[in-house]
RNA sequence: CGGGGUAUGGCGCAGUUUGGCAGCGCAUCUGCUUUGGGAGCAGAGGGUCGCAGGUUCAAAUCCUGUUGCCCCGACCA
């Protein structure tokens, strides 16, 4: 039997790792010597990386087969035509890689496959018979990142597994899409991974379903709130909140009161000694056209510019208002309300806010603020818009539960997403329904990161020694460790028991190189075996053998015979 | 694209202020000793100091230009 050995295994360790990488992942990644880098966003994957890679690549074909999907290989390498054709040539801007050939013909290095897709089944698929379909390739995808960062987490090229379904109706395309979460779920749990699907926008596309699936890691490039009570979770600026009322009290009469330099919410809350609660905070925006917007909030809340802006018709961008405007409107900075403005603002007010009762809110003139502000009294309903802009913070209610919210920052390692009919319109992809009516096709596209998702379990399961690896995913399962290699009794020892656990179905090496055992242990903790054998000349005479588990840092002794059953056993757990 | 930094052997860094033999630790190779948590001793190899110009008797060091990389920001179906 060929054996596995380290010897022989390009697997360069280092002590340090390189000074521009910043997180533990991209650190030990280098360290263990799965990856080195070419370029900017650009890297090799060494024996150890792309094994860990392979095993990724193949729950992940596993799963998407038996949810019906069908595995292909599209070109790297795209004409500009289908680009060009769907109006994203001029929209993806310089963030793709584009090449010309020898003739001139412009191409792009893909980024996505959409295009490519749906093209390749305009061409071929006439018939309602021939759906529902779903075909998926890994592949290599290309984006040029404004700034490539954090080793695999943000690169220029990576290896990404794309899947594109194909129904007749919404209803398939749904059916399609549950498929694919299900799939999914299944993918990040074998892989060992704490993740939520998190619910996403879907922006101008509409109609269909959306969700990020979520790695929670602090390191995390994005933030999400989470209910621990039942399956909610949404990205910070997604999360939907409920109105929050305030207990009823008595109206007392509006009144305009001197705030001599309180400009800041903090000023105005200790000056007049109410509660942050009972005061209304307001952020003033533009948008392209220099419309003025003022958002209020209640004191103690954020302004989420992402719901601003889906309420405020024909706005695209947010910026910080320039102060003319605000005195234009009628207003001046630091002392702004919605009592008193002019037609010039824009004004939306959160529902929250609308909740409240003698608050303290600013009196658009400098240094003062009105009292007693009942804003369902006060404010004139004609001229403002309510609606949730406020950003969501820990221990907001749930929307589906009711149950306190909590935050975490996430490493979002997948997506699911109902294209409708998007592309298929746009290329006019079409087919010959069962009544035949010409139909066009109803899609989804559902991608995973798959080098991102390597580094988010290595950001999850990583302590000072090095990475933790989950069994399913891990290099090899299990090392097999003769302390000194040069005494042939151990080595032979270590050799049988190797071949006994790889005739066992076990992915297992034998780490016989002729180093002390010390630097032995240190690589096998950086790499992150699950298990490691140890046999020894102290092993050797009782018979018996060591086990260390990587995770709990346990050492157990297994009796020669029962070796391979109970690391067979052990791996279950793991 | 704006701001800030940086570039010296495989990795981590010193040397640049004030120009004068290119260094240190780790790693690598050889030998001896050591052998259960990154060993000790002795020796060795490896760098056009990012690149291109310029100043100078002399440039890693000063000047000009350029490129890569890193950080912050803007951007991100």
């Amino acid at each position: 039997m060929n054996i596995l050995r380290a010897t022989q295994l390009y697997a360069p360790t280092l002590r340090e790792s390189p000074a521009e990488a910043e997180l533990v992942s991209h650190k030990l990644m280098y360290r263990a010597g799965l990856i080195r880098k070419a370029a900017g966003g650009l890297y090799s994957y060494l024996p150890l990386g792309w094994r860990t890679m392979k095993k990724i690549m193949q729950i992940i074909r596993e799963e998407m087969d038996s949810a019906g999907g069908q595995e292909i290989l599209m070109p790297i390498v795209q004409p500009a035509e289908i680009w060009q054709t769907s109006g994203r040539w001029a929209v993806y801007g310089p963030e793709m890689m584009r090449l010309k050939d020898r003739h001139g013909r412009e191409f792009a290095l893909g980024p996505t496959h959409e295009e490519m897709i749906t093209t390749l089944i305009r061409d071929e698929v006439r018939s309602y018979k021939q759906l529902p379909l779903m075909l998926y390739q890994i592949q290599n995808k290309y984006r040029d990142e404004i700034r490539p960062r954090f080793g695999l987490m943000r690169s220029r090229e990576f290896v990404m597994k794309d899947l594109y379904s194909f129904d007749k109706d919404v209803d398939g395309m749904n059916v399609s899409y549950q498929k694919m979460y299900d799939a999914y779920t299944k993918i990040f749990t074998r892989c060992g991974l704490k993740f939520r699907p998190v619910e996403a926008d879907n922006g101008a596309i509409g109609g269909g379903h959306s969700h990020e699936f979520t790695v929670l890691a602090p390191s995390g490039e994005s933030s999400i709130a989470y209910c621990e009570s039942c399956d909610y979770a949404a990205s910070d600026e997604k999360a939907e909140l409920k109105v929050i009322t305030a207990d009823v009290e008595e109206l007392k009469p509006l009144e305009k009161v001197s705030t001599p330099d309180c400009h800041t919410i903090e000023l105005v809350k200790n000056f007049l000694n109410v509660p942050i609660e009972k005061t209304i905070k307001a952020v003033a925006f533009m948008d392209d056209d220099e419309r003025l917007i003022l958002a209020f909030v209640r004191g103690d809340h954020e302004v989420n510019e992402i719901k601003v802006l889906n309420v405020v018709e024909g706005a695209n961008h947010l910026y910080m208002a320039e102060e003319k405007l605000i005195n234009a409107a009628n207003s001046c900075a630091g002392f702004m309300s919605p009592i008193g403005l002019n037609d010039k603002a824009i004004i939306i007010v959160d529902a929250t806010v609308m909740e409240m009762y003698n608050a303290v809110a600013g009196a658009n003139e400098v240094d003062a603020h009105f009292i007693n502000v009942t804003p369902r009294r006060d404010f004139d309903a004609k001229k403002i818009i309510v609606a949730d802009i406020r950003m969501v913070q820990a221990g907001d209610p749930c929307p589906k539960c009711g149950k306190p919210l909590h935050m975490t920052r996430g490493i979002e390692v997948g997506q699911v997403f109902t294209l409708g009919k998007k592309y298929s319109q746009a290329l006019n992809a079409t087919f010959l329904d069962e009544d035949g009516s010409t139909k066009t096709f109803e899609m989804g596209c559902y991608g995973i990161g798959v080098g991102r998702t390597m580094a988010a379990a290595i950001e999850q399961n990583n302590d000072a020694d090095g990475i933790i690896w989950n069994k399913n995913i891990a290099p090899f399962e299990v090392v097999v460790v003769p302390v000194n290699a040069k005494d042939s009794a151990q080595l032979e020892f270590a050799e049988k028991i190797y071949d006994e656990l790889k005739n066992s179905g076990v992915d297992v090496l034998l780490d016989d190189r002729k180093e002390r055992a010390g630097v032995k242990f240190k690589d096998c903790d950086l790499i992150g075996y699950p298990i490691r054998v140890t046999i020894s000349p102290k092993t050797l005479q009782s018979g018996n053998v060591e086990v260390k588990v990587r995770r709990s840092g346990e050492f157990m002794t297994f009796a020669r015979e029962d070796v391979v059953k109970n690391i067979l056993e052990l791996l279950k757990t793991l």
